[in-house]
DNA sequence: CGGCTGGTTGAGGCATCTCAAACGCAGTGG
DNA sequence: CCACTGCGTTTGAGATGCCTCAACCAGCCG
């Protein structure tokens, strides 16, 4: 590992602190549902139900709304001016879409149903107007933007810095740490995606992520469900964490 | 290239709104110089200088203030609670720092100066308190903290999608925008930066960047100046985005 | 049944990494 | 002034991890 700050400070003490910031915030369903609810009584919802492979809005349109997913799973992948996609979040109930909008006024991606959901839809102009007014709502939808960004600083971070098994197992450990903070059951875990749109997610191609989650569970640290291989048994989470640290250590240790 | 989207539309089409918006928003000198000022107008900002390596901020503080660029140029770097550590972004002048502390209480990243400059401390609380009384103030931060996300995900998307050289171009290419926002000569920049930093933030290899740079430089796409390899001209921004498309047309006509 | 989509696995190729050597430059101290 | 050192850079040669291409399988649906 090349140290990179020119103060070579004892980074480890001070990365210790995340995990510890993660379990601060251990109520995390609480924190949907009290949005949620927060939503609800502030301001004047559309529910809209979006079935699978729909778009909620698509890069290029004008934007005048945000969206909080009430359920299903959404997708937000990205386009460049050459063509080139990549899906650049995956989004739970109680995230928003549509934050990279309001900087230009359009949509910088599209944001798909991977599922038959429902999203709420919170007009713009609206929402600030109430911010105005209502500063737990304001924190709120700070809280939010927060969150989406340390969360795509961490996918950068696993993308450059993990090979590929470990960037997969990573994947997985992240969902389910984000089943868990909703409340849901992480040892059985159904991906609603191909392996091609995982790969492509994570940076690597449809056949390393098929290679990625066999040498996984031949190391028994997920299970394939005997309906289909989409879904994946993780018994142990915690395992997933330590397969990331291990694959490091294999390397490090030159 | 593989479709990703299950509607297969015509993404070329929409894509290409992209450079449209970039082109709408041309003057960004001018949405700083009003950022810089309506923060002056409106909020008591501490002015700090600070010099080379110095922090403004590190990741497991808490947070209880934004930052803006005032002149210099500052990096982020995210810390994994296993050690590896990442810049994960680049911060001119104008831009914020301290967003991803919002959520969690804590910064999540550190905050370092590249060069000796200066940030304007943005007490929080009181940023919340005159974001609900000026629209305009909260316009600026949602704009900002959007147009950070926008940005972190086409470094992603450059991460997953591109080979090494054209990722190298592309920050190139970024970072003379960068400059020509703000008014700056784009056509002789100094990277503040060392090539393992450079590669740190791109996902690859000090070597790989300095080969990368050479071969750019071989083709003619930059050139070095006499002083030092630190220094590089761009006689023509628009070829390095060229650069980026050939070797993209490159490999997909297989 | 036959076609289609998605998944798995193998073999070989290539881009990037690793390791190593050498260079330029700045700072330091004799 | 000149060694000497340390850091950043460049370049080469070899190793390797991931990609490419290809074959095959399983489930699904018309």
């Amino acid at each position: 590992m090349q140290a990179i700050s020119p103060t070579p400070m004892t980074h480890a003490a001070i990365a210790s602190c995340k995990p510890a910031i993660a379990a601060a915030h251990r109520p995390a369903g609480e924190r949907i549902a009290q949005l949620l609810a927060l939503i609800d009584s502030e301001l004047t919802v559309v529910r809209r139900v979006v079935h699978a492979g729909e778009q909620v809005y698509r890069a290029g349109e004008v934007f005048e709304a945000l969206y909080v997913v009430h359920a299903g799973l959404f997708k937000t992948v990205n386009v460049s001016a050459d063509g080139r996609e990549q899906v650049a979040g995956l989004h739970f109930k109680g995230d928003w879409l549509g934050f990279d909008g309001i900087a230009e006024g359009r949509f910088g991606c599209d944001a798909i149903a991977m599922d038959t959901g429902e999203v709420w839809v919170i007009r713009y102009d609206e929402l600030l107007e109430r911010c105005s007014r209502t500063p737990r709502m304001m924190a709120a939808v700070h809280t939010a933007m927060s969150r989406e960004l340390a969360r795509d600083r961490d996918s950068m971070l696993a993308l450059c810095t993990l090979p590929a098994d470990a960037r997969v197992a990573d994947f997985l450990r992240n969902w389910a740490d984000t089943l868990e903070q909703r409340g849901l059951r992480t040892d059985c875990i159904t991906l609603r995606m191909t392996r091609a749109e995982i790969g492509n997610f994570l940076g690597m191609k449809l056949e390393t992520v098929s290679r990625a989650l066999s040498r996984l569970a031949r190391d028994k640290v997920i299970g394939f469900s005997e309906k289909g291989r989409r879904d994946i048994e993780i018994p142990d989470v915690e395992a997933l964490r330590v397969f990331v640290e291990r694959s490091l250590a294999a390397t490090t240790l030159h």
